[in-house]
Formats: C-alpha cells, sequence, structure tokens
RNA sequence: GGAGAGGUGGCAGAGUGGUUGAAUGCGGCAGUCUCGAAAACUGUUUAGGAGGUAUCCCCUCCUACGAGGGUUCGAAUCCCUCCCUCUCCGCCA
C-alpha cells in the first residue's frame, strides 16, 4: 500500500512511478473515491459530535434528576441518520482502500526503466564457469545416479513434483541445514513458521487480492487458509500490528520453509525438471529496519545470500530488475543467477528486494523512533536460497565426465561424502 | 470432543449503562536534590482518522477497552455470534 499522502503532496511522482512499471493510474477514480470518503466522513462527524454533546446534557439532566424526554425523542432521530450515514462511510472507506490495494509500488530511483526482463542490468558477476564438454541436464544426471525420480512423481501428485532418493534425499537436507547455519551464523536469526496463513497474511506482503490464482487454497471451518508461496509470508507477518523499538532494529531472520505454488498462466515455462515445481524448499532471509538503513540492509542482504554460491563455488551474476521486471510489492530488487552447464545460461536461484514501507503499512508493522511517533518500517527479504535450484545447479555445475557428482568442500561435513556416484 | 475462567494503555491491574481514553502500581521520559548515581519528591507518558492553522509545533472533532453485530438518547460496562488465551477431563504424533 502506499502512502495516502503521497497522493496529496505530489500526485505527479505517483503517477510518473507507477506509470514506469507500466501501470496506468486512474486519476479520475481516485479522486471520486477520495472525495467520496471525506465528504461522508465529515458529514458522519459532525453529527456523532452532535450526539455526544446532547448525550452528556442528557447525562447532566438526569443526574440533576431532572426531566430529559425532550432531548432524548430528539436524539431518536439522530441516531437513525447516524446508522444510514455509518454505513455509507464504511462503504466510502473500502472502496477506496480497495482502490489503493491494486496499486504497486514505486520503484527507487536507482531502478532501471524498463518494460521486461530485457531492460535488467547486470551488476556483478562471480566465478568462472567449468568447461564442460556436451554438459547433461540435471534430470539426466539425477535420474542416471537413481537420486531423482519425476516419472514416480507424477504418479503420485502429477506434473511439477518431485522425489528424491538416497543421496539426492540427503543433499537436499544437507543443503537446508547447510544453508540454515550459514545464515544464522551471519546474525540472521532462525525461525520455523506455520505454511499455512490467513488471508490477511497474505494480503500484508502484497500478494493479496492481486495474485491469488497463484496461491494453494484450503478450508478450516468456515477461514481460508492459503498455503504460503514463501516464507516471507509467515515471517514478515510475525510483527503485524507490532511497534518495535528502534533500537532493536535491524531485525533479522532465516526460516526455511517448504514453498507452494500453483504457478499458474505459467505452462510451458521451465517444464523440464524441477526448475519450477509446485513444492519446493527454501531458506528466506528477512529483515526490518528503519528507513534509513533499508538501503544499506538491501545490500548486506544480497551479499548474505550471494556467500552461499560463493560458499559452494557456484558461478552468478547479479542482475538489477527494471521497473518492468519487479514484483508487485517491491520497491527495487536483485535477482541472483546461477549457472547452468546444460541451458548455458545463468538462472534465477535468488530474489532479493527492499519493499519500503509498501508491506509495513498493510500488515502495521511500526517502529519507535528513540524521540518521536511510531511510523511504518521498512521490509526486506530473500532467497537465501531456494534449495531445488541450488541442488540443481551443484550437479550440472559439478558432473563429471563419468556422471558422478563432485560435491564442494564445504558441503562435504553435511553430506557425508565429496562424490555422489 | 466435554467442563470452567478470562481477553482493558509498554507491563500489571481497577472499572457492570452517563465528563472513564480509562483509577492505581510498575516501567519510560523530564525536573528537583547530588560531584555523579541510587533513593525520595514533582510533573509527564496510547494510537488511528477528518478538519483547521500550518507544514510537521499546536488547536477542534471523530474512532478504538480481542473482532463483528445488536439493545439504548448514551456501552469498556447489557445481549448475540466469532476468534484467541488459560485450567481441568478425554483423545493423540
Amino acid at each position: 500500500m502506499l502512502d495516502p499522502n503521497l497522493f496529496r503532496n505530489d500526485l505527479d511522482a505517483v503517477i510518473r512511478g507507477l506509470a514506469s512499471r507500466g501501470f496506468e493510474f486512474d486519476q479520475e477514480t481516485y479522486h471520486k473515491l477520495d472525495s467520496e470518503r471525506r465528504r461522508v466522513i465529515q458529514e458522519a462527524e459532525v453529527l456523532k459530535a452532535e450526539r455526544n454533546r446532547v448525550s452528556e446534557e442528557v447525562a447532566k439532566l438526569k443526574r440533576a434528576k431532572e426531566n430529559a424526554d425532550p432531548l432524548i425523542a430528539q436524539q431518536r432521530e439522530v441516531g437513525d441518520q447516524l446508522k444510514a450515514l455509518e454505513a455509507a462511510e464504511k462503504q466510502a472507506e473500502t472502496a477506496f482502500r480497495d482502490f489503493l490495494s491494486i496499486l504497486p509500488n514505486l520503484p527507487h530511483e536507482s531502478v532501471p526503466i524498463g518494460k521486461d526482463e530485457h531492460g535488467n542490468v547486470e551488476t556483478k558477476r562471480w566465478g568462472t564457469p567449468a568447461v564442460i564438454e556436451k554438459p547433461r541436464d540435471h534430470v539426466d544426471l539425477g535420474t542416471k545416479l537413481g537420486i531423482l525420480d519425476l516419472d514416480r512423481a507424477a504418479k503420485m501428485s502429477g506434473a511439477r513434483f518431485s522425489v528424491l532418493k538416497g543421496l539426492g534425499a540427503k543433499l537436499e537436507r544437507a543443503l537446508i541445514n547447510f544453508m540454515a547455519d550459514r545464515q544464522s551464523a551471519a546474525g540472521w536469526s532462525e525461525v520455523m513458521t506455520p505454511y499455512m496463513v490467513l488471508p490477511h497474511s497474505v494480503y500484508g506482503v502484497g500478494q493479496l487480492p492481486k495474485f491469488e490464482e497463484d496461491l494453494f487454497k484450503t478450508k478450516r471451518g468456515e477461514d481460508t487458509l492459503y498455503l504460503i508461496s514463501t516464507a516471507e509470508v509467515p515471517v514478515t507477518n510475525l510483527y503485524r500490528e507490532e511497534i518495535l523499538p528502534e533500537e532493536q532494529l535491524p531485525v533479522r531472520h532465516c526460516a526455511f520453509s517448504p514453498c507452494f505454488r500453483s504457478e499458474a498462466g505459467s505452462y510451458g515455462k521451465d517444464t523440464k525438471g524441477i526448475i519450477r515445481q509446485h513444492q519446493f524448499h527454501k531458506v528466506e532471509l528477512v529483515a526490518f529496519t528503519t528507513p534509513q538503513l533499508a538501503e544499506a540492509e538491501h545490500e548486506h542482504l544480497t551479499a548474505c545470500a550471494e556467500a552461499i554460491l560463493e560458499a559452494l563455488g557456484l558461478p552468478y551474476r547479479r542482475m538489477l530488475l527494471c521497473t518492468g521486471d519487479m514484483g508487485f510489492s517491491s520497491r527495487k530488487t536483485y535477482d541472483l543467477e546461477v549457472w547452468l552447464p546444460s541451458q548455458n545460461t545463468y538462472r534465477e536461484i535468488s530474489s532479493c528486494s527492499w519493499f519500503g514501507d509498501f508491506q509495513a503499512r498493510r500488515a502495521n508493522i511500526r517502529f519507535r523512533p528513540k524521540d518521536g511517533k511510531p511510523q511504518f518500517l521498512h521490509t526486506l527479504n530473500g532467497s537465501g536460497l531456494a534449495v531445488g535450484r541450488t541442488w540443481v545447479a551443484l550437479l550440472e555445475n559439478g558432473q563429471q565426465p563419468d556422471g558422478s557428482i563432485k560435491i564442494p568442500q564445504a558441503l562435504v561435513p553435511y553430506l557425508g561424502t565429496d562424490t555422489i556416484r
């Protein structure tokens, strides 16, 4: 949610910012909804003030044991009027909020303008891809090694699921522990949270109301519960409706979780292998901090994600996403892309975003400055990393001519072997 | 699943229809005292919204005592529904 004051103080900047992401701001509707809302609020408040004043007089009369009947009769009418007005007020308020809630965040000034992923800018490259003769892909490698079984996964759950076996399963676990250990050691305090959340939690991070079709949905009695698409959802909501003391910031959490995505509308994309799954694992980094520290925190968070790739010796590059390719809630995003020999290109393995106060305003997460009023804090998060895709990258980059996989030193203590064969 | 208790300000905890946005205590902040600190004393201390003035100092009004409805001229206080927490019993990885 954008700051309502922005619309009053600098409407042009809002319009320009939204336009840069390809979003056309409907000014006419905005003005209509805003003025209607204000009109109704004012009307209702005048009436309520009147009611409160007369009620007090009634109280005085009653206490003095005098007759208050004429006043009471007069008040009845006011009550009826108010009932109608309050309904109108609620409706106007809801309409206004609904309108605001589908507006994406405004890009930071450092974000390049662009229409789609072609506008993204590479800002860093690390590592040198090994020269591999006729590289095989992870499906080929994994299946032959007997550690990946896509056919049997399809038998029980359909497309976009996988079964890992033997050292494949252990590699997944090893990576989870490796990542969580590293990030905890780097100061990201570990949390484990629910994998099902109420709608307001999803709304808080900006995935509702616009992206409902991407989520798996389930029921508990009358309640709707969503399966989380990322640990960002529960972890960000850890502090909803709270005011954190400034000296506590930044608050940094890492969280392992499975992630569930219906991948609606992505048919045909990344169909091969386990790049795009309905269910995958991720170690997520989430930070809460002040507006002043947020930009530096974004760099820090991204560096912590990169540290995992570097520890595993996986070549990658960092992309600064352009306005047209950023997520709905994001103000600025770096994607980390890992080298995949079989595709002869870099593929996304982490996305590190700075949300400004966009999520905090939706979820009502604030901090109290040392002296002053509470204000919305800034939230950030990034994958540190996506486990399944790291699994893929390790197989493909570590493949040997004989089809075995060389495991990076740092991971050996977790996996218990330096080679999968 | 059964029975009971309860949800009030940063915390503890009063308050059963009329200046209660909320007593009291603790904590926090400021001051007095002190070389300084502690203690003691004094004062102060919720948030959101609309408007005014103006820009962030202030003023007026509205809203909020788990959430949503209802009763009433008027609700933290009465009624209904839901949510959550705690205790006991049952069941259970």
